[in-house]
DNA sequence: GGAATAGTGTCTCTAAGACATTATTCT
DNA sequence: AGAATAATGTCTTAGAGACACTATTCC
């Protein structure tokens, strides 16, 4: 056999395409969600207990098989609903990482790749499926536990949380942890939270109403959290801040 | 089949895992790879000419399938290795994202994560394997034809494009553009060149070397671009930079 | 009035933008 | 000397940090 002119896919080789046209399939490919959300001021995520070999009773991240007509992002759509009940378009949600071990689970192959999903507080948490094996950890105790989860899924949080945290500093995406409306103290909470910091009220006030399509005011107020009357505001339309919000170093 | 307790694989039914323990491959797994360096102040891409169905003789990025044992990165590593004969350690390797849909590939199921690799001016581009079918492309080229590219290659070298552009803002990422040893003019061309736009001499040169550990001076000087020597500086060991490296808006 | 929260004024300080100037090599 | 490139000086300006202050609700 020459590999002359075999360059990019070199581990088939020429006989099995000539015969079959069709390529070896090699390994399962999954889906799992790292689902963030804020409760009582803590970054909560979404976890769910396993009723299976292998890690059974073990807590992991909510995941499953992607379907033969799904692209990855579809896959993940549907198990977030499947799994929280939170339909894909009130959340946001993207792609994180690939995570292809050749040992990540003990039943073969698994070639997952995790999405990033940022929600405002579920109200009820898994309105549809399996309700009791589904919980809300706080990140900071998760983290803590190396081997709170199963397979690779402590690493698979890892990397989701400091793609959140990174990701308030240059774009609006704190707000995708508010509801629709919200104050711009509520807004500053989502950051303190996030990041395990203090912001000055003044400093982030002027930051997040001077940034073009950061936010914009609904014109509506509330006093839900007491005290003089706090003006709502919604989503604005930038996708990034310029320049980024700083997070305090140091 | 009840679903209780069977959250995280759903699509895998308990007969499978219980028969035989092991998962059925539903995909083949690649890696891709986005080898981006500059030549004569030009964005360059390493793409290979295909030798086979399908797509044959178009262009593509180089990659191939994840061996048994492989874990991701050494995939994308050894095809590294394969593709330029350049060594990993000589080079920025990252996972840039993976691409699943399922019509992706003609032959079958291929889920392809896509690795981004930045490497100083090649001198011999592919020493090793197939140095005929290799060639540097003009990205500005590549991405002004859809076409230009096999399968959804255009579209991955679109996101490799954009998470380099981004991430010479906030990291000291444009060094591994540049030789060991580089001038700050030489770190300016690298900007200015995957930006597209020009920057204050004055200004960078004042931005990378009161940025803590952007650069360090290795003491050395050259005149090999002409004028009075320049100081040679080599990679510092930040791998963010605080505040960012800002780019030219409007 | 007092507590609680929202919102503003404003001075300081850091760092980026603009652009002029000096320095060191080569032919 | 003149061209080419590297490096620096410095004034202006945008925006972040610090922190005191006022505003509006509730009890």
């Amino acid at each position: 056999m020459t590999i002359t002119g075999f360059v990019t896919y070199r581990q088939v080789d020429d006989y099995d395409v000539a015969v079959s046209n069709r390529l070896r399939p090699t390994a399962a490919v999954a889906v799992d969600l790292v689902v963030l959300t804020i409760e009582q001021n803590r970054l909560v995520v979404l976890a769910v207990r396993r009723g299976v070999e292998p890690f059974r009773g073990r807590r992991a991240l909510p995941g499953g098989f992607v379907l033969d007509d799904e692209d990855l992002l579809q896959a993940a759509a549907r198990e977030l609903q499947e799994e929280t009940g939170v339909r894909s378009s009130d959340v946001h949600l993207e792609q994180l990482a690939t995570y292809g071990a050749p040992d990540r689970d003990p039943r073969g192959r698994v070639v997952t790749t995790a999405y990033l999903a940022l929600t405002p507080t579920l109200t009820d948490p898994v309105a549809g499926s399996d309700a009791a094996a589904v919980e809300l950890l706080t990140v900071s105790d998760v983290l803590a536990q190396p081997d709170a989860l199963a397979f690779d899924h402590h690493r698979i949080l890892t990397d989701g949380v400091e793609r959140a945290r990174n990701k308030l500093e240059y774009t609006p995406l704190a707000a995708a942890f508010c509801a629709a409306e919200f104050t711009i103290a509520e807004l500053r909470r989502v950051y303190e939270t996030v990041w395990g910091t203090t912001l000055d009220p003044r400093n982030f006030h002027r930051k997040v109403t001077t940034t073009p399509g950061f936010v914009e005011p609904s014109g509506s107020t509330t006093t839900r959290d007491g005290g003089r009357p706090a003006r709502l505001y919604v989503r604005g339309d930038a996708r990034t801040l310029h320049p980024a919000m700083l997070r305090p170093r140091g």
